[in-house]
RNA sequence: GGCGCGAUAGCUCAGCUGGUUAGAGCGUAUGAUUCAUAAUCAUAAGGUCGGGAGUUCAAGUCUCCCUCGCGCUACCA
């Protein structure tokens, strides 16, 4: 058992809200498993705070005319406040634009620098003349080679998705001055990542670095081990730490060619979780060094499946190289969670918004919480609907649950003034568990207490649904209870009974005040409410309810006065499912008409017209007329098409990257045009002797341009 | 094409190192009950565990092949 734990979760880029998938990936099992371990008395802090850095977010500022300060500062407060609104409760909640994240930084690269562990090479890199600067990837525009889009960024294109390098792009041309960028050479520091390999690939699969054990990786999941692997058995690159750009960390300036270098987003952020760990220090007084330099602390990283390589490959090495930092013993990232039978998709605005959904839905932070965990994505994608958000909140928080909490406290009020009734320990009844059983207070306490304590192993384990399905069993029981020894009827005539089999729900009743709290924080607050119990303060409670319930004492003590009876939750209507499902598909409706039909789009998505040439410059293309004699599928590769062409005069070999469009057997005797005197190129070992000319459009769609049927083939085209 | 992770009841998902009639919640059906927000409790029906072959006394669980989904990656002049 660890000393202290000092857990973290994702930094959220600080450029758009909160969906529900960031909250099951990531925040809302941190959350459980750090109220867990504060309720259980555990040492531990929880750092969050806002991705403010990277180019995404001055491209963005750039567009809307603001600064990119205006932006993080806009997305930070809400997200912030997001947050709270739904119970993600971090002890704090940091930013990367913090001086102290800054200096904290820069003093790790510094040290990373003095230790060797970067290798400072030079590379040609897109330049603009006109505004005197690199430009990063995301700074430059052009057409995507894959799908034409005339305003693909030099990373990646937003349409098609296609992963991009600035000099695939076709046009390009900066968005700083809209000119045409030249290539300059430039100065950036790798991590020499392919070092580090080995121990990797060592800690990651035996849980041992430098001969010591540090976890169990049996404890990780597969998909993380399975990720790490495969990147592993590729090979690890030497990765560019720096980039050059105008937002950010300033790469330490007293070292050479730093100048308008700054430190590339992914090494900053995840040292915002150290400056986070610092701040909070500082705010309290204490020494923040423990939590990461000490063997006797676990580091756990909470993230979504995206982030894997970097949490559990690249930041491990930076934490390695530095020297002085310890290794997250586990990082158990969630698979993604998907909508109503789609990928959640931030541009076609398929997602639920968690700010949209705390202000439509008030007061009913609880319930997405409920469903959020039901439905975790813990070992593979899975699936939020509107229809079984409305089921389960009404089968079960609202029929299980707050059913059984007002019906104990209803009686309690009818029978006994509403004051926990003393009891005679030794009365028997049926369990809850069991109805042909018959059961004692003190048997049935410590059966409780099983269960807390199994509920506890499952969240140690990251099994969040299993764990909170465990906390249901214990409300089904104490329906059950109440059900098989019927204390309504009885009243009148076997008054002890009445009262152990109260006395022993409203235990279980206080039991689930402390253990709920880490899912349901806000209900739980409300059961201590009703129950005239100090409100918690997520310490160590849970763990004094496990110790008393142990010896066979009640939580609840005798002539305790309880107050009234209220609900717990609410059902959710019909119309509330209703409209949120009609605002999917409105969203949806809006995608399919603005996609093709809205005019500007449409203008924008024509590519420019190129650089004007002279006729020579055509006459130099020999193009031909040609017709298609076989094809066939080139292996290991998915766009390929292997083509032998008929020029009349000689027939060709022509590789063409038209797989994904047409089936081979179906374009066999097509006709075609040929560019026929361009230089051979070799794809996948086949000698490619020309290139098909095709029409595309917007989306990529690929066709044929041909003459007219029965055109001889080999003759000329101009 | 390569690599990783998945494919289990109508729905959403568990099934660790292979071992008796494959589990849960919801939904459905029947019955009980009325303290409680038509809430609760009991019982039942529902699966040839994506397809095929193999290893084994024994496979959802291991091996191989195939199909489909998701992710990373290569190929597009």
């Amino acid at each position: 058992m660890k000393k202290r734990y000092l857990v973290t979760a994702a930094l959220p880029y600080a450029n758009g809200p909160l969906h529900i998938g960031h909250l099951a990936g990531a925040y809302l099992p941190a959350d459980i498993y750090v109220r867990y371990l504060r309720l259980m008395g555990k040492d531990v802090v929880f750092v969050c705070g806002s991705d403010e850095h990277g180019a995404a977010i001055t491209v963005r500022a750039r567009k809307e005319g603001v600064t990119p300060r205006e932006i993080v500062d806009k997305y930070h407060t809400m997200i912030r406040d997001t947050f709270q609104k739904i119970g993600i409760d971090f002890d704090i909640y940091h930013r990367t634009s913090e001086p102290l994240h800054h200096a904290t930084s820069q003093d790790f690269f510094r040290k990373l620098l003095e230790n060797g562990q970067f290798e400072e090479k030079e590379s040609d890199q897109y330049y603009d003349e006109t505004a005197n600067q690199f430009l990063a990837d995301r700074y430059i525009i052009g057409t995507c080679p894959v799908c034409s889009n005339p305003d693909a960024y030099g990373d990646q294109c937003e349409k098609c998705g296609s992963t991009l390098s600035p000099t695939q792009l076709i046009n390009p041309r900066s968005t700083l001055s809209g000119s045409a960028p030249v290539m300059k050479p430039t100065t950036h520091w790798y991590l020499k990542l392919d070092e580090h390999e080995n121990w990797l690939r060592e800690w990651i699969n035996t849980g041992r670095a430098d001969g010591i054990q540090l976890h169990d990786p049996a404890e990780w999941k597969n998909h993380v081990v399975g990720q790490c692997n495969s990147w592993l058995d590729q090979g690890l690159q030497p990765r560019a730490m720096t980039r050059d750009l105008d937002w950010g960390v300033d790469v330490p300036h007293e070292i050479p060619h730093s100048a308008g270098k700054k430190l590339y987003v992914w090494l900053d952020a995840p040292i915002g979780y150290i400056s986070a760990t610092k701040q909070w220090a500082l705010d309290r007084g204490v020494d923040w060094e423990p939590y990461w330099k000490s063997d006797d602390t676990a580091l756990i990283h909470f993230i979504g499946k995206d982030n894997i390589v970097f949490h559990c490959l690249i930041f491990p090495a930076i934490l390695k190289a530095h020297g002085d930092f310890i290794l997250p013993v586990n990082v158990p990232a969630n698979q993604f969670l998907n909508l109503e039978g789609n990928k959640l998709s931030t541009s076609r605005n398929w997602a639920v918004w968690v700010h949209e959904y705390v202000a439509e839905l008030p007061g009913r932070e609880d319930e997405l919480r409920y469903n959020m965990i039901k439905n975790m994505p813990e070992q593979r994608d899975s699936e939020f609907t509107w229809k079984g958000f409305q089921e389960s909140t009404n089968a079960e928080l609202v029929g299980n649950l707050a059913g059984f909490v007002h019906r104990v406290l209803v009686l309690t009020h009818k029978n006994y003034t509403g004051v926990v009734p003393a009891i005679d320990i030794s009365r028997e009844f049926k369990s809850g568990w069991d109805a042909d059983q018959v059961s004692t207070f003190d048997q049935e306490l410590l059966r409780l207490h099983l269960k807390l304590e199994e509920m506890g192993r499952e969240i140690e384990h990251f099994n969040f649904r299993e764990a909170l399905r465990i906390l249901m069993e214990i409300s089904s029981a104490g329906n059950a209870l109440l059900q098989f020894n019927e204390p309504w009827k009885i009243a009148g005539d076997d008054p002890e009974l009445v009262k152990v089999v109260l006395n022993l729900g409203l235990q279980y009743v206080a039991a689930l005040s402390a253990a709920l709290r880490p899912f349901l924080p806000f209900a739980a607050d409300r059961i201590r409410g009703l129950l005239n119990l100090p409100a918690l303060t997520d310490d160590r409670e849970l763990l004094d309810t496990l110790n008393e319930l142990a010896e066979g004492n009640p939580i609840l003590q005798p002539n305790h006065a309880l107050n009234a009876a209220e609900h717990l939750f609410t059902r959710v209507p019909d119309e509330v499912i209703a409209a949120q499902i009609q605002k999917l598909k409105s969203a949806e409706q809006a995608n399919q008409q603005t996609a093709p039909a809205e005019p500007t789009e449409e203008k924008m998505t024509y590519a420019p017209v190129k650089e004007s040439i002279e006729f020579d410059d055509f006459a130099q293309l020999d193009i031909r007329t040609g017709t298609i004699l076989e094809a066939s599928k080139i292996e290991k590769a998915d766009k390929l098409l292997k083509l032998t062409v008929d020029l009349g005069f000689e027939q060709r070999t022509i590789v063409s990257g038209i797989a994904q469009h047409f089936l081979p057997e179906a374009i066999i005797g097509r006709q075609v045009i040929v560019l026929a005197n361009l230089a051979p190129r070799t794809m996948r070992g086949i000698e490619s002797q020309g290139m098909i000319l095709m029409a595309e459009d917007a989306e990529g769609k690929l066709s044929f341009v041909s003459p007219e049927a029965g055109w001889p083939n080999g003759w000329g085209v101009k």
